[in-house]
DNA sequence: ATTGACTCAGAAAACGTTTTCTTATACAAT
DNA sequence: ATTGTATAAGAAAACGTTTTCTGAGTCAAT
């Protein structure tokens, strides 16, 4: 059995309620010779408090709960990551439940969690647009990470699509391309609508005319990049140069280009987007856009503390900025190893507090 | 406030022990027209059972303690996912905490976990050597999976890496290959050690000769890989299949390859092992032997929640078995769609419950 | 008819905390 | 000197369960 208050009390001769008044930290007047005999001997005794009997009594327990949809889904582990890195920081752990995509599992996901002694909740990937009355009735605060449907909700926290995919067009104009084609992901996704509106914005900004046979639909996966880029590429005119809307697309447009004869990024550059691992390994390197997973888990979850501590409001939706990742596919030279990103907690530290711009 | 038993009992009519009885499935005797009286009003009320309240009294929690080196290392997420799979199935949640590869982190994650009310923790990818007295003093049934260092424990669950590298050595030689060579990981890891056993011995058992010559050390990384490929193809007799203890050395192997103005697999063939992500997305697509890791997870969790039911006790070491998995850098057709990978649950059920032989 | 054993319901204790309530002491103000 | 007011300690209640204990009622056996 683990030593407890009373065993801490018999041992210092004081009172349960002065030893708790001690180890809880609690802002009770305790003179300060009893504090140390009682901190030296909890110390010596290996005192750990009883969560459970704690939460019981407080209804908080330092504890939050993750529901994500798939922890194997490429985006979920940085940025429950970045969430756990914040929440280690404040003295908070993490339940993690899988919904897998369906939204029956995650209706129990959440009755299942708000059970449990959590004092909130962040969705991951959220993608269901059901609501949850059991959710509803509950007051616990909440946060969405990285939400990939519908419309902006509150309390959410996406990165900033619009934005990337402006600097992955610029990159390219800058580098001298004029026909930039683009492969977009589903257009249900409003990742995507934003992205694309990124790219138009900064055409039309450098007075490059927006040609409506440049932009090739696909569905994020290697062999709709491929196919798109094919097609791309049959135009008596050709791009010189590809943006697509993830790295999986850029991938399989690099494959297109080079089964056609062609170079990458001699004849044709590319640029992929979200930073995924394997665009550093496949030769060439592809330059891309990053998706600020853990920055964004990060800040989640400050949002989720910071509405635990001083209770539960609705904010904005807060977009994340990724940066260009300059490799090999589009041409430039690489920037240098000191170009080191910026690190991701003061990152999204200036995020949080310093509201950006709409877009 | 949520709906307690106090309310139940007072609309019931009946007492809270009662009605606790019937909404906590004891097995002391209640009457059937009761029980169904309580069951139906407490699903009108929307009843859920306090856990901290429970977890206080019982002192079991259904909640275990996961603890990983880094939640972003390629193969925790699906050691997490199996573990979470199983522990699903029966009503269990997991908290996981990041130790960052640092003892000290490590330490104070177990000290937190065990404060927390968790019936158990399972160590995923266990590569301290350092014993916790924290650790030991509670008697918390544990568990650890894909132990990275040191000698065989008990209760661990490890992947099979001498069955692993007997497959892909086999595969190659009954291509035809007489003289294959061997990228080796570091020789500390015990996995490096057992892989390279297993293509030593099938080299025997087909009469083929071991040359020292023909392995070479790497690190794991793709650089070491594409070095190693490089010094096996300066051979004068060079090798005409390489195989490498990971996929990423695998992968530098095919740069080195490719860089001598030979191709993969026609002059050289390639296994890789793990079977990360990667694997199918590059070109070619590197045949590899699989890491079994949501079985491992698996199989983990399915220990660790017998030794809570029956209590805790010192099992063997358990191995699990990977396959091989047939695709374009080793030259041979690659395998149907129809040969599935067995159904996890089921695979490590095998594992589990039926001892496989001692390498 | 009395006792004994058995069933099943309710009362109450217990789990380990935190926090409200009570009280003893010290000290200041009259 | 007496009262009043802080101060800081301990006693006890409370959190929502589970489980032990107690007891009322039923039934069987004598």
């Amino acid at each position: 059995m683990s030593v407890k208050l009373e065993d801490i009390a018999r041992e210092t001769g004081f009172s349960i309620s002065t030893v708790s008044r001690v180890l809880s930290n609690s802002d009770y007047p305790v003179s300060e010779q009893i504090r140390e005999k009682v901190l030296s001997i909890a110390e010596t005794m290996g005192y750990e408090p009883n969560i459970a009997a704690r939460s019981l009594r407080t209804d908080r327990t330092n504890t939050i709960g993750i529901i994500v949809d798939d922890l194997l889904s490429p985006f979920t582990p940085p940025i429950v990551r970045g969430i756990q890195d914040t929440l280690n920081e404040n003295g908070f752990l993490s339940l993690i439940v899988n919904s897998d995509w369906d939204p029956d599992q995650e209706q129990a996901a959440i009755k299942t969690l708000l059970s449990r002694p959590v004092d909130g909740i962040i969705f991951v990937e959220y993608s269901h647009q059901t609501t949850s009355d059991v959710l509803e009735r509950s007051n616990k605060p909440r946060v969405f990470v990285h939400r990939l449907f519908g419309s902006p909700i509150k309390n959410s926290v996406v990165p900033d699509d619009y934005h990337g995919a402006s600097l992955a067009t610029e990159h390219l104009i800058n580098l001298g391309h004029q026909r930039i084609g683009y492969i977009n992901g589903p257009e249900n996704w409003h990742t995507c609508r934003a992205r694309l509106r990124g790219y138009q914005d900064i055409l039309a900004s450098h007075n490059l005319p927006f040609e409506p046979l440049l932009v090739q639909p696909g569905d994020w996966e290697i062999e709709s990049g491929y196919a798109a880029a094919k097609n791309l590429l049959s135009h008596n005119e050709r791009p010189t140069a590809i943006f697509a809307a993830n790295d999986s697309m850029a991938l399989g447009a690099i494959y297109a280009i080079q089964d056609a004869g062609l170079n990458v990024p001699e004849d044709v550059a590319v640029v992929g987007y979200d930073n995924r691992n394997f665009t550093k390994t496949v030769r060439p390197r592809i330059t891309t856009v990053s998706m600020p997973v853990i920055e964004m888990g990060g800040v989640a979850a400050e949002l989720l503390l910071r509405q635990i501590a001083e209770g539960r409001k609705e904010e904005e939706e807060i977009k994340v900025k990724g940066q260009l990742i300059i490799r090999e596919t589009c041409g430039a030279p690489e920037a240098s190893q000191t170009q080191q990103e910026p690190d991701s907690r003061t990152l999204f530290r200036r995020v949080l507090f310093h509201k950006q711009p709409e877009d």
